[in-house]
DNA sequence: TTGTAAGCGTTATCAC
DNA sequence: GTGATAACGCTTACAA
């Protein structure tokens, strides 16, 4: 596969290969339409591709940027992958999406392969422990944005739900329906400012009204382990917050497991909409979070930053919504 | 951000350009124990990070391989997608993921774009219209495979279900419990061949067991609108074999707008094994294709082909599995 | 209107 | 052991 280049197409169109550059570039403003025509003829003789990477060398332009998701099985990532695609087919740019699997080392890897692919830009959604290398991309005046989350003493524009008030809409919703016991089932906090957020309002609103914090702490794994241990002590209250979309996948199997109802034996509201909550069953009452905007507002950050336009480095939060399904019933009646 | 070149290295490493090379190459044999030091400490202290794209332009290699997918949606794409991944990482190489969304034209695009990028392969799950494109690909010796799906006529690797197996083992397990009344649920056949191949199947072992076909056509919209009709005219066949996850969504969602119960209105069984059909209530019987494995097995084979081994250029069927959980009742007990 | 030539950051060949 | 130098495929002053 002998590989065609702007020279082949040159030669057989008669011209130089500045001309054909042109050309590419359609900057046809004074050319010959006969040359035009010749070239425009060769191309596809030759079935000519041009070599973006040669391109990239000359021009310190990839015309890509990268999204390092700490775990793409998030509907939540997913969206928002879909967003910054979108936004950035629109400014002609390509995206590389990579799996950081929340895990620090992974996620620095992928950054530096990024980085040593040249792309103009990244968006993150970072783990805690990789500041240094934060830092030095700021430094180094990288252009970056955060997603969901954000690290302290980092100056990099952040998108984010506002999560106290996601967690006050749950809890409100659970209190107005008459619930004295509200649970609170997370992954493991782990320094990540979302959960830490969501984690510490849970908390707050507890403190505030008087009433013991039932929280899971640990892995996926845990969760279904230290539900198993409350159920079996009859400890479990009866209503819960789930703090994200995984987390409710091993409630519903807890669930299913040992033949509770929802929600007459339990209430549910979960953070993140899901496909699938809708026609769970029963439905799943849910506060969703704008994904699709937050990753669009930071794409369009992103490239504010990447042409040099004037942007704010600051926390963007975002307004969660509560849809109401089938999954929460008024205490009064159980 | 001033980037840091070879020549950067070289200059406060004192030494030339080449030299930095091999040691970045870890040609380390005939190099001083000084110069190796002097080069080492002159690239942390500067932080320098090699371009892989004028390596990649000398090499004539990218270290990457393009996916495109027909729909991500698919958990048999994103599968597939973590196979391949996964086997890449293993040969050092990294991953672009496209999604064309079904659509020959996107798909198209995608092709064009990876290779202006100069991906050193590609996996693709094709759409049926772009004969010309992939008959160009083989002709110049363009590192392909197909996963899911082939195209008639191409010569290309191909890694997909056993679909006939597939329909027979779901068929013959209705059949098993009792009924005589089947349907057949997918989205459009759309000269797709993973459809065509589970509709013929379908058809055949109506005929062969004398009984009357069910089928729905059109998108997931169109499932939505047949599957309403039926029920209402009381034409819903008492089982319905469902052709993949996606057309699942939409038979679920219907299930629950009617307020059927499954399995006592109606058995259900689908292709495709996903995480949620686990603890669905009723927990979803399924047929389930090894998806990791054809990923792993279509990457194990592109690479052959990129570095130039031995490798055939075939159908490669996968056997499929029968999961059986909660929504296949007995007809008798209806 | 088109062409010449230098340069982007690497690697490879061949000297020394 | 180390270093010039050309080359990869493209863009872009500048020249003609």
């Amino acid at each position: 596969m002998k590989k065609i280049t702007i020279n082949d197409v040159a030669k057989t169109a008669q011209v130089s290969k500045t001309t054909v550059s042109h050309y590419l570039n359609e900057r046809y403003k004074n050319m010959s339409p006969d040359t035009r025509e010749r070239i425009s003829l060769a191309i596809n003789d030759l079935n000519y591709n041009p070599n973006v990477i040669a391109k990239s060398l000359k021009n310190k332009k990839t015309m890509t940027i990268g999204i390092i998701v700490a775990n793409i099985l998030h509907s939540f990532s997913t969206q928002v992958i879909r967003a910054i695609e979108d936004y950035a087919h629109g400014e002609n740019y390509h995206v590389i999406v990579c799996n950081a699997d929340n895990d620090p080392v992974k996620e620095k890897d992928y950054i530096q392969m990024l980085l040593a692919k040249q792309v103009d830009g990244l968006v993150i959604i970072p783990t805690s422990d990789n500041d240094e290398l934060f830092s030095k991309l700021v430094a180094d005046d990288y252009p970056v944005v955060f997603v969901d989350r954000f690290i302290e003493g980092i100056s990099i524009p952040s998108f984010l739900l506002d999560n106290e008030n996601a967690i006050q809409t749950a809890f409100n919703h659970l209190l107005d329906k008459g619930y004295e016991e509200i649970g609170f089932v997370s992954q493991p906090i782990e320094d990540i400012s979302a959960r830490i957020e969501r984690q510490n309002a849970y908390m707050d609103l507890c403190f505030r009204h008087k009433m013991e914090p039932f929280t899971t702490s640990g892995g996926l794994a845990l969760i279904h382990q230290s539900l198993d241990e409350a159920i079996k002590k009859d400890a479990l209250p009866k209503s819960l917050i789930v703090a994200n979309d995984l987390a409710l996948f091993e409630v519903l199997k807890l669930v299913k497991k040992h033949g509770l109802n929802i929600p007459e034996d339990l209430s549910l509201i979960s953070i993140d909409d899901i496909e699938f909550a809708e026609f769970f069953n029963p439905g799943i009452t849910v506060v969703a979070q704008p994904s699709f905007s937050i990753g669009e507002q930071a794409a369009q950050t992103l490239f504010e930053i990447i042409n040099k336009k004037e942007y704010e480095i600051k926390i963007h939060r975002f307004k969660p919504e509560l849809i109401e399904r089938d999954s929460v019933i008024e205490y009064e009646s159980k």
